[in-house]
DNA sequence: AAGTGAACCAACCGCCTTGAA
DNA sequence: CTTCAAGGCGGTTGGTTCACT
């Protein structure tokens, strides 16, 4: 095919390139408001621009048209771009009809910079939208270990209730030659495997904390199969976590023994009584799963 | 104040699709 | 059916601005 150099008209190399002057602008501006935008090929000729069509064409659609909505991305539209993403993929002109006034290439350009860095950040594949396999491994090996010494704990305190229920009434734990090798501490029925699950409570809300002094956004590890529940004594300590920034805020809330934390198709999942707060505001994208546990979503006062 | 790297974004490049001849 | 022009699209580049040291 006998077809001019790919992506432009001008094989001669004597049409302008690069940022475009005002004074270009308002040419192109007032002949496609004159005129409307027939013929791109012939239109800089006729507008009198140094230009080629395609240049126009572009200039127009993602910088003069008059309907554009230029500026700062709501929530709102970050979800949206976030969520057709994971159906559409780089389809930014097909996302884009979905956002009115926004241009492909501002969406591209605002995946690229932002929301890609924020969800690898998350340990997210942009691609995929679903948790990285190797921080996928390595959070499965911390959890499998806080998994195992759970189970070792609730295996030691089987064994001491049966110990504490069978002696007689008169016999005190302190005197029990079997029992006073780490000193006389009272029991109390708060049990030893709570301990385990404090640290574990501490260690998922750290990471939530650090992320936040951090400026990150809040981190979702996710897996399938594990599960944990909470103390059932309500035993458990802490207080709910709030954070914010500038757009969103984040809540962590503590366990209690009305509330539970599992792992189910890749999420963390906390499921208690309302609270009138949410998760993890502004990832509504990554929380949309087909769990059929209620996640409290509180819109944002700033956005929505 | 100057230097440097990160972030942002406008614009370009090259390929693909579409429709007319 | 083939060819070709034009428009459309997504990836990439490079200039500018911002933040930090």
């Amino acid at each position: 095919m006998a077809r001019p150099a790919a992506g432009c008209c001008d094989t001669m190399g004597l049409l302008k390139k690069g940022p475009w002057t005002p004074d270009e602008d308002r040419k192109l501006f007032a002949y496609v408001q004159q005129h409307g935008f027939g013929n791109w090929r012939t239109l800089p000729e006729k507008a009198g621009l140094q230009r080629c069509g395609k240049s126009c064409r572009l200039r127009w659609i993602n910088y003069l048209r008059p309907d554009l909505k230029r500026g700062k991305f709501s929530l709102q539209e970050e979800h949206t771009i976030i969520q057709l993403h994971a159906f559409l993929g780089n389809r930014w002109s097909a996302i884009a009809a979905h956002l009115p006034n926004r241009t492909d290439n501002e969406i591209k350009n605002y995946w690229n910079t932002r929301i890609k860095k924020r969800l690898n950040r998350m340990g997210i594949d942009p691609t995929t939208h679903k948790p990285r396999s190797n921080l996928l491994i390595g959070t499965l090996n911390h959890m499998a270990q806080w998994e195992s010494a759970r189970l070792e704990a609730e295996a030691r305190l089987v064994k001491d209730s049966k110990r504490i229920l069978s002696p007689p009434s008169n016999q005190k734990s302190s005197s029990n030659s079997n029992n006073n090798n780490k000193g006389s501490r009272p029991r109390t029925n708060k049990s030893e495997c709570l301990d385990v699950l404090k640290a574990w409570q501490s260690v998922v809300t750290g990471m939530f904390a650090i992320s936040a002094t951090n400026n990150l956004d809040p981190v979702i590890f996710g897996s399938n199969q594990s599960s944990w529940g909470a103390a059932e004594d309500g035993s458990i300590v802490g207080e709910e976590l709030i954070f914010e920034d500038d757009r969103s805020k984040y809540t962590v809330p503590k366990l209690n023994n009305s509330s539970s934390m599992c792992l189910r198709n890749s999420m963390y999942h906390w499921t208690g009584p309302r609270t009138g707060r949410y998760m993890v505001e502004g990832f509504s994208d990554i929380s949309v799963h087909d769990f059929d546990y209620p996640i409290q979503i509180e819109q944002n006062h700033q956005d929505l």
